[in-house]
DNA sequence: AACTCGTGGAG
DNA sequence: TCTCCAAGAGT
């Protein structure tokens, strides 16, 4: 390589080429990543499970879950063999719950129709449960060194400030996807993918992004006109509605509360969870009977929660039970002293939290 | 094609 | 406190 082109740029080099010399040397290092300068190719199992974690989640959620996942389930065929509730009760807490029943579901398919062996290609990768787009082109690239067009937020924000398309998301997203298409390199794909995501994370990020440290500046119609926090533009989104309902927090004499298995489908499907109303309905936020007539008494003070589209306050109404008692509904005893094993989401640990906080007063 | 799906960190 | 939003998918 000429001396010159070591500190200036020179005028053929592309995006790819700068970011990706870019990258190897700053790429992070993650649990799912190889170690820097490893010509292997990362098993594709460890890159699905940790692209499916990854989806709408930050890495720092991600990180426990994937370590806790990898050294209980280490192969595709493992975590296929896996129960429903290990697995539902082992995601607990990272949030978008269909995601772990795709992910058990793939594992099975996976298992069952391709002998254990993750398809090679981003079409057949396409068809398997919980795995979309993004995710399809991630694997294929990543796993198996195909040329695809990754496109995740990171993308879209980068590609945006890049190319400074003045279009509004989601209407831009054509747009974006073939500009992304043209900086693609042919070879590395997986880890020009990656870099961008890097890029996104660290430089190029929503708000205060560092265009003064970034590679890319030299090719950012948004860095040279100090506009990068202006893209990408976005059309307005709607507000948050406010529910209401009640959580029945029954509990028997010898220190066991009654558990539900929620229904798939629902919000928190096949989750663990406590009887209450149908506050996921909207309109129905009332509706449902507690799992046994008696003198329910509400707590002082309700548990509030925000989901993605809408704000809840549940209020959390006890009853104390005989040890003969027999409630309604698809339900268990569960003991008390290990409730933390329920596998509760959150807003059901923020309901055990209220009622311990209400006991202490 | 909009809507629906969780959670926690950043600012 | 409040808003924004993150390696999106399914319907």
């Amino acid at each position: 390589m000429p001396v010159e082109t070591k500190t200036a740029m020179s005028r053929t080099d592309t995006i790819a080429t700068v970011l990706l010399r870019h990258y190897d040397v700053h790429a992070r290092t993650l649990p799912w990543r190889l170690p820097p300068g490893s010509s292997e190719r990362p098993n594709p199992y460890r890159v699905w499970l940790s692209e499916i974690m990854l989806q709408q989640t930050t890495v720092t959620a991600v990180i426990p879950y994937y370590e806790k996942f990898t050294a209980r389930w280490p192969n595709v065929k493992a975590l296929a063999e896996a129960s429903d509730a290990d697995v539902m009760a082992a995601w607990a807490g990272l949030g978008y719950y269909a995601r772990a029943r795709n992910l058990l579901a793939c594992a099975r398919v996976v298992a069952r129709e391709h002998g254990g062996v993750f398809p090679d290609s981003e079409a057949a990768l396409l068809t398997l449960p919980g795995v979309g787009a993004y995710t399809a082109a991630a694997i294929a690239a990543i796993a198996f060194g195909r040329r695809t067009v990754v496109v995740d937020a990171n993308v879209e924000r980068v590609v945006s400030r890049l190319f400074a398309i003045e279009t509004p998301l989601p209407a831009s997203r054509p747009d974006i996807r073939q500009k992304a298409d043209l900086i693609t390199p042919d070879q590395r794909a997986g880890d020009f993918a990656q870099a961008m995501m890097d890029l996104g994370a660290g430089t190029c990020t929503v708000r205060n992004p560092q265009c003064l440290l970034c590679p890319l500046r030299g090719h950012c119609e948004a860095a040279q006109t100090n506009r990068a926090e202006d893209f990408p533009v976005k059309a307005p989104k709607k507000d948050k509605p406010h529910r209401h309902g009640i959580v029945w927090w029954l509990e028997r004499s010898d220190g066991h509360v009654w558990i539900e298995r929620r229904d798939d489908k629902r919000m928190l499907g096949g989750m663990a969870g406590l009887p209450g109303t149908q506050w996921d309905k909207r309109g129905n936020e009332a509706e449902g009977a507690p799992p046994m007539t008696g003198d329910w008494v509400a707590l002082n003070s309700p548990v509030e929660h925000v989901f993605t589209h809408f704000r809840l306050t549940l209020t959390v109404e006890r009853l104390r039970a005989v040890k003969e008692a027999d409630p309604e509904g698809n339900g268990q005893w569960w003991p008390l002293a290990r409730i933390g094993k329920a596998g509760l989401p959150t807003l059901y640990a923020k309901v055990v939290k209220a009622v311990m906080q209400d006991r202490d007063d």
